[in-house]
DNA sequence: GTCTATAGGATGATAGAC
DNA sequence: GTCTATCATCCTATAGAC
């Protein structure tokens, strides 16, 4: 295998790992595991489990402005426009632990390494929806807000519970995306 | 000093350091430090820090709970106490490290001890949303998405990035309560 | 490029004195 | 109730063989 396919075997790996326990939480050996490969090998790819997470990280914010990018690139009117880029945003979903590991770096701002990246990169989303997605301040606000509680719903594995209020939050949240939802929340 | 003090006292220091870095992050002998206390000693009074960190959440949760149902017991029509729920919510950051103790818990539906405790929390907040304050889904949703952002903001520190984009969206999440964000921030 | 072996450091928890 | 001392474990990172 080459050695570009590797590392991004190691980060698809290091994405879910990652998203599954945190950044302190996960160790370099797990990852190590889940890309079939040795855990010195994972550091030496990286350098360290910061500069991994990083790379994840980018990873992941890179994906969903493109993900972005590519709804704008379609055209239409901003209510159109603003309901595709929901729906892409859920789409994300399918990349599991992408957004898990955004919500990880997005509660760790102290950290001096990771705490800069995780607000630029939240910072070039907000940038998109207002400046070229030409959201208002209002609009883009509940457009985060909803996606931070769809977030917060995968983090928490909400749709694991039985509680019929759990279901009842979960199609709200995602009506078309409910039932992966509640697969993720099970694995 | 009394022993139930001084487990109020370890728990508010707790709540400040799980806050700050986070379930796995913070250690027990940085709360130990915090509260003044022997790093042991504060394991004998809890068990472990698992425990430790239930009773953080615990407290946390009664509090936002406590803060809710003092505005419900006021009375007013639905949007009056829409608003002063949202307000109450914003005066929680207060009591610093309590909603990113939250926050931190809510990414940890994975933990088989800490998952559980999460979920039924924020059932509690979505149940007293539904059926006590009488929001409808999508009120409560709304609600519900607004509080996460806050506290993606908080935990991002955004307010500590001095770019116009990150004031503009802290001013707009939380009009009333920027200052105290920005200085949240750069503690 | 990739592995095995391991050093070195941090941390949760226990033992036991006062 | 509270501390000091310490053990045992885990984990990142390095050394070095192949």
């Amino acid at each position: 295998m080459r050695a570009e396919d590797r590392r991004e075997l190691v980060l698809e790996a290091a994405t879910i790992v990652f998203g599954e326990r945190g950044y302190v939480g996960a160790t370099t050996d797990a990852v190590a595991k889940a890309a079939g490969v040795s855990q010195p090998y994972v550091v030496r790819m990286f350098g360290t489990k910061e500069a991994l997470f990083l790379a994840v990280l980018e990873r992941a914010l890179d994906r969903l402005l493109d993900a972005f990018e590519i709804v704008l690139d379609e055209g239409g009117d901003i209510d159109e426009v603003r309901n595709r880029l929901g729906v892409a945003y859920g789409e994300l979903l399918s990349d599991r632990g992408l957004l898990l590991c955004l919500m990880h770096a997005f509660v760790l701002g102290s950290d001096p390494a990771i705490g800069p990246a995780a607000r630029r990169g939240f910072l070039r989303v907000y940038a998109l929806l207002r400046e070229r997605a030409g959201l208002s301040i209002d609009e883009a606000r509940e457009f985060l807000g909803q996606g931070m509680l769809l977030n917060t719903l995968i983090g928490l594995r909400m749709a694991a519970e039985d509680a019929p209020e759990a279901a009842e939050l979960v199609d709200s949240v995602a009506p078309t995306k409910a039932d992966l939802v509640r697969r993720l929340a099970r694995s």
